[in-house]
DNA sequence: GCGACAG
DNA sequence: ATCTTGTCGC
């Protein structure tokens, strides 16, 4: 039974992650469609005014080219907690997207997605909550464990916890740090590499993340906060 | 109790 | 994440 919502985020944790628990059980993880266009969002916190700056960025995958930008202040509600990102950061992402006027097939998040230690990372619950596939893109390790990856691009090792293979240490580029990418949602591990590789030619982060957050830094300088 | 800990 | 200048290296 789908709980009732007017608002994506009047999902409760409990019930996001019960219905994702249900989607991943019942729904075949179909070949991921085709991805036209994807959203990377981000955050910039204002430390002093004590608000979020979110912003997103839509791409064109194929060409790269910038198709939307959108950016929103929101207060923050919810302190940072690790392994509670979600609540911290998806109201004003989740806000964010509803606005969006492309179609969106793909979210980017900056921040896990299975590899959470309940296995719902922000990746995952923005991406059960609009019902979109999405794939989590992390500069470092909230948990579990990893051999380092060979120093050329394109090499990865699996990222375990508690047992489970979470993720995957990806080099982006020739000896650089790795990112840490894991499924969000509708997609699985090679798609969700393959997508950050695609993405990633020229830096270590994905292109549409780095716009992401440069868009949300500018923004936050323009608004004085 | 100790250490770890996305952004 | 934010607070911040210069600086080491390809």
């Amino acid at each position: 039974m789908l709980p009732a919502f007017t608002h994506p985020w009047d999902l409760t944790p409990a019930d996001a992650a019960a219905l994702q628990r249900t989607l991943r059980g019942r729904v075949e993880i179909r070949p991921l469609p085709p991805v036209r266009t994807a959203a990377a969002l981000d955050v910039s916190f204002s430390k002093f005014a004590k608000e979020l700056v979110g912003g997103a960025v839509v791409v064109d995958v194929e060409t790269g080219d910038v198709l939307e930008e959108r950016v929103l202040v929101g207060s923050a509600t919810f302190p940072y907690v690790p392994g509670l990102l979600s609540f911290r950061e998806g109201p004003v992402l989740s806000e964010i997207l509803m606005r969006l006027k492309t179609p969106v097939d793909l979210i980017l998040c900056d921040g896990q997605g299975l590899a959470h230690p309940r296995r719902f990372g922000i990746a995952c619950h923005l991406g059960v909550l609009f019902g979109i596939p999405s794939v989590g893109c992390a500069k470092s390790l909230l948990c579990g464990d990893c051999r380092e990856p060979g120093e050329k691009r394109g090499s990865s090792t699996r990222l375990i916890h508690n047992g489970d293979v979470v993720g995957r240490a990806v080099r982006t580029r020739d000896g650089v740090k790795p990112v840490f990418v894991s499924p969000g949602h509708l997609a699985d591990f090679d798609d969700s590499v393959r997508l950050i590789l695609r993405l990633a030619s020229r830096y270590r982060l994905p292109d549409p993340i780095r716009r992401a957050h440069r868009l949300v830094n500018e923004a936050r300088r323009r608004f004085g906060l």
